[in-house]
Order: structure tokens, then C-alpha cells, then sequence
DNA sequence: CGGCCGATTATCT
DNA sequence: GATAATCGGCCGG
């Protein structure tokens, strides 16, 4: 399957959130393939977004964000996990997509190595820190280049366009002290079903 | 299954 | 010095 081009993430960060649903992320490590189609997404956007790093400005941790599209947004929080986002929109605008779920498909078994816990096998996964221990992400691979297919970190086409009907919205999940209107906007966007059944359902591998 | 809570440290005020 | 785009273990129902 193709990889995703930059035109892709050069958009809203809305409409990206919504169009990633279903594509595919690819770990290239030792030359394998540990991958998981994206089942979960949510938007942050601008300056004005209070839930938005970018909230800040520029700083050395924003920097990204007001780069060129396409790229990996990845960085620490809670004293241990690392999160992975996906830069969005033009040049200049601080933007990304944080990658919250997967359905893991390629190596799974390995995948299931990287992550701390044994418990709960059913759930290796599904949250955006879960992901990153799956694929072995950390602060290395903050910067890297999204739509290049030979790099280590890249994103693939969907096999087919998700149907509205396959998608719901919510608020975006944790943020405590975050003012309203941004904290309950709806920017949250995932796959109604999350399991196996989906991707043979909807013919992905 | 759902709610509560401690872990642990980079980043920004 | 406070906070954090979370997780997993432990508890009760």
C-alpha cells in the first residue's frame, strides 16, 4: 500500500484526525514490519487551543508543531510515556494529530515483547502510550519524516475510504485543567468497532 | 467492569 | 514548584 503524501497532512488538523482512521502505521525494525491499522486519533490545533502544547508558543518542545507537515511530533509526559503525533497543516501553524489507538497486524507477537506489562493481552494496543511501547517509539524518532517509505516510521493509505458511519467523535480524553470551550470540543475521532472483525469485515489484510 | 491512586521526570511558570 | 494529550494495579459491585 502506498504511503501517505505530505498534500495528506497539509490540511486541518480536523480533517486529518478523520482521514487517518483506518491507515496503517508501519515500525520498520531490523528490517521487519510491526504495524497496526489507526483506530483512534485526536486533533490539536493552534496557538488558541488551550489543550495544545503550541498553547506556549514556540519552545524547543513546539518546535515541530510550526514545521513542515508530515512529520513525527513525539514527546514525554507523566515522568515515563512517550506519545506519538503526526504534524498537520501548513508550515508556520503549530498542529498535530496524536495517534491514541491501534489494531495490531503485523508481528504482533513482537510488538507484545516491547510492552512492560503481561497482563491484560487483549489490550496490548489501545491506548497512545500503549502504541508507542509496541513499536518501541521514544524521543529518537521526534522529527522524523512521516511520508518517507524507506525511513523507520511512516504511514500508509487505507485499503478503502471509512464510511461516516464507521466513525464517531468525542471530547478529547484527559485534559484536567483545560478551560472550556476546548476542553469538551469535540475532536476525538475512532473506529466504532475496534477488533479483529473490523479489518476482515472491511477486507484490510 | 468501573473508579481511585501512585509512579516518575521533562517542560514551562 | 506545579503540572502532565497515561498506565496498571487494586479495590468494590
Amino acid at each position: 500500500m502506498a504511503c501517505l503524501p505530505r498534500s495528506l497532512f497539509e490540511r486541518s488538523a480536523l480533517q486529518v484526525a478523520r482521514d487517518l482512521l483506518g491507515c496503517c502505521l508501519v515500525r520498520m525494525k531490523s528490517g521487519r514490519r510491526l504495524s497496526g491499522i489507526i483506530v483512534e486519533t485526536e486533533a490539536y490545533q493552534g496557538e488558541e487551543d488551550q489543550a495544545c502544547h503550541a498553547r506556549a508558543g514556540r519552545t524547543p518542545r513546539t518546535e515541530v508543531m510550526y514545521g513542515p507537515p508530515g512529520h513525527a511530533y513525539i514527546y514525554f509526559t507523566y515522568g515515563m510515556h512517550w506519545l506519538l503525533n503526526a504534524v498537520v497543516e501548513p508550515e508556520g501553524f503549530p498542529a498535530a494529530v496524536l495517534l491514541r489507538s491501534i489494531t495490531a497486524v503485523e508481528n504482533v507477537e513482537e510488538m507484545a515483547r516491547y510492552r512492560p506489562s503481561l497482563a491484560n493481552t487483549k489490550h496490548w494496543t489501545d491506548g497512545p502510550a500503549k502504541l508507542t511501547q509496541a513499536l518501541d517509539l521514544d524521543g529518537r524518532l521526534n522529527g522524523c519524516d512521516l511520508c518517507d517509505p524507506s525511513g523507520e516510521l511512516f504511514i500508509e493509505a487505507a485499503s478503502q475510504v471509512l464510511p461516516d458511519d464507521q466513525v464517531e467523535t468525542g471530547p478529547r480524553v484527559g485534559l484536567f485543567t483545560v478551560p472550556e470551550p476546548w476542553k469538551s470540543v469535540p475532536w476525538r475521532f475512532q473506529v466504532r468497532i475496534k477488533n479483529l472483525e473490523f479489518r476482515i469485515s472491511n477486507g484490510f489484510f
